[in-house]
Order: C-alpha cells, then sequence, then structure tokens
DNA sequence: GTCCAGGTAGTTT
DNA sequence: AAACTACATGGA
C-alpha cells in the first residue's frame, strides 16, 4: 500500500489503471444509498469512525479529515480501507490483455478503463448486503439496508448533515427476528443475518479466517442463508478474489442479453461458454458487466 | 393485476 | 444429482 500522510488529510497513491471517476459512477448509482453521499466531485464517508471527503488530487486519492485530527493509527486503518475500496492491490495489466482479445469484455474494458470493483471491505456488511439483496430488486434491497442502518447504526453529524455507519455486529446479534421483520426484511433473512451477526461475535466466522482459506465457497456456502450467490458476491466484494463469478446472477444476466442484444436472457451453459476466456479474471468481467447496466447504452 | 427481482432451503423425483 | 416449490414483498 502506498499512501503519504500530511497536516490534515493522507493521499493514497494508485497502481496505473484506475479511474476515480469510473469508480464514482458505480458508488452514485442509488439515490438510496446512505452510507456514502456524493456531492460533485467528492464522496463523504464515515471510515472507522472518521468523518472523510474524498477526491482524486493530483494523481492521487486525497482523503481530508473532516471533524477530529486522527492519530497516525486511525491514518492507516482509513488508508487501508480506501485500499480495499477501490481494490487497489490488483494489478489490471493482465485482464486488460485477456479482455481485448475477448468479444464481451473488449468494448467494456474499453469503455470503463480503470474501473475497480468497487469493494465492501467489511465483511459482515458485505454478507448483510448480499443477503438483503436476495431474490428482491435492487431498489427494494437499497430500502431494506437503509432502513436497517437508520434503524441500528451510528450517525456523524456534520454541518446539520447526518453521514450513517453500517450497524455494528454486536447490536444486530441481540436482536430478535421481529425486529428485522419490521423492517419487511422475511423471516428468512431476518434470520440467516442475526445468526450470521453471532457467528461473528462468537468468532466462528471472520473475514481473518476465510481469507487465508483455500476453499471459503465452501466455508461461506456451509452457513445457512448463504448459497453460491452470496458467497461468489462476498469473495469478489469483500475478499477480493479475481475469480469470485455469481454466476446465477441476474444482473449479470441482463447485462450480457443487453451488450449482446439477446432475445433472452443467457443460460448457465452459455455463460460458461463466454467464460471460457475470462479465466483467473471472472470478478472483475463480472462488475464490468454491472457497470454497463447503468449509463447509456454501448 | 401481472411479472419478476443482484436466491436459498427444503422436498421430491 | 437434478428438478421442483415455498418463501414474501416491492417495483415497474
Amino acid at each position: 500500500m502506498r499512501w503519504n500522510n500530511y497536516e490534515t488529510y493522507i493521499e493514497i497513491v494508485p497502481p496505473k489503471e484506475f479511474s476515480f471517476d469510473e469508480c464514482l459512477i458505480y458508488l452514485n448509482r442509488s439515490d438510496l444509498e446512505v452510507l456514502h453521499r456524493i456531492k460533485g466531485d467528492a464522496i463523504y464517508k464515515v471510515i472507522h469512525g472518521v468523518l472523510c471527503s474524498v477526491i482524486w488530487a493530483n494523481h492521487c486519492i486525497k482523503v481530508e479529515f473532516l471533524i477530529e485530527n486522527p492519530t497516525i493509527i486511525q491514518r492507516e486503518k482509513v488508508a487501508q480501507y480506501i485500499w480495499e475500496w477501490f481494490d487497489l492491490a490488483q494489478n489490471l495489466e493482465a485482464f486488460y490483455q485477456l479482455a481485448i482479445q475477448d468479444a464481451v469484455l473488449q468494448p467494456l474494458v474499453e469503455k470503463y478503463y480503470g474501473l475497480r470493483v468497487v469493494g465492501v471491505p467489511d465483511l459482515f456488511e458485505a454478507l448483510v448486503w448480499a443477503i438483503s439483496g436476495q431474490q428482491i430488486n435492487l431498489t427494494f434491497a437499497y430500502t431494506l439496508k437503509k432502513r436497517l442502518i437508520e434503524q441500528f447504526g451510528e450517525c456523524v453529524l456534520f454541518e446539520e448533515e447526518s453521514f450513517w455507519q453500517f450497524p455494528k455486529v454486536e447490536k444486530i446479534a441481540v436482536l430478535c427476528v421481529e425486529d428485522l421483520k419490521q423492517l419487511q426484511f422475511t423471516t428468512r433473512k431476518a434470520e440467516y443475518i442475526i445468526h450470521i451477526a453471532q457467528e461473528i461475535m462468537n468468532g466462528k466466522l471472520s473475514k481473518e479466517q476465510l481469507l487465508k482459506m483455500q476453499n471459503a465457497e465452501k466455508a461461506l456456502t456451509e452457513i445457512r442463508g448463504i448459497g453460491a450467490w452470496t458467497a461468489n458476491y462476498v469473495m469478489m466484494r469483500c475478499l477480493h478474489q479475481r475469480t469470485a463469478f455469481p454466476i446465477t446472477d441476474v444482473g449479470l444476466h441482463n447485462a450480457l442479453k443487453e451488450l449482446l442484444n439477446l432475445e433472452s436472457k443467457p443460460t448457465i451453459n452459455e455463460i460458461e461458454a463466454y467464460a471460457v476466456n475470462w479465466q483467473g479474471w471472472q470478478a472483475y468481467a463480472t462488475f464490468y458487466l454491472w457497470r454497463s447496466l447503468y449509463g447509456e447504452k454501448i
């Protein structure tokens, strides 16, 4: 991780092939998002309890601290968060080499050059978001997430505005199913989420363990409520695995249908055929396809 | 009113 | 192992 420390801000030095603007477009996709706020070119977000503004300046990601003056330890944690948030540890050269020879990916990498898998560094947040989004439309998923955060999260006030943080695991672990059902979570999702919070609390589930594992997918899918889609979604956005591939994802199917002008959504077999050339970079292929779902048609 | 949505668990062939 | 079904509720 490359970063510089200054009096009132830090700078993260990204690798080659990084477009802050492309990541910004992804982050701007829903008006119901409350974990960050975008104003002009700046992202406002509470990171590890510190309210920050994040902008692109001097070929770096500049992170200014808006309230307190964080310690060096906090600054390093914020830098680490940004590093994961924009998946900056990844060298995209190999992906682009593969993609320019692939009929599906070629137009995408040209258009969205520098886009990275925007991460969800916190495991609990990533899991809750994935479970919330199971089998419902994205707009409603965002509504559920917003309700959960505003009910159980904490917020930082700055210039008369609220900046929310995702609820702490310990707070969700002690809830009962009814508490989440009141927010319109289904019984099943309420059960899954509370159980997962408890598993994290008792140490049976952690990001550190999953990162060390050979087969994180198996460990994840052994947990009730986590199927292949959710496991791969989390492996992609939280564990930074390039080969994670939520192949049953409806968004992926719609993106392929639109991009390739198909009559109907492709079958799993058809997607596997497209993906033979994506070996090692399935997560990036998926993310670039998702990106094509908003903004003008290619 | 209809169809479908960033699926999963549980049951039945 | 593969196919079917209940779940649940909002958005378009």
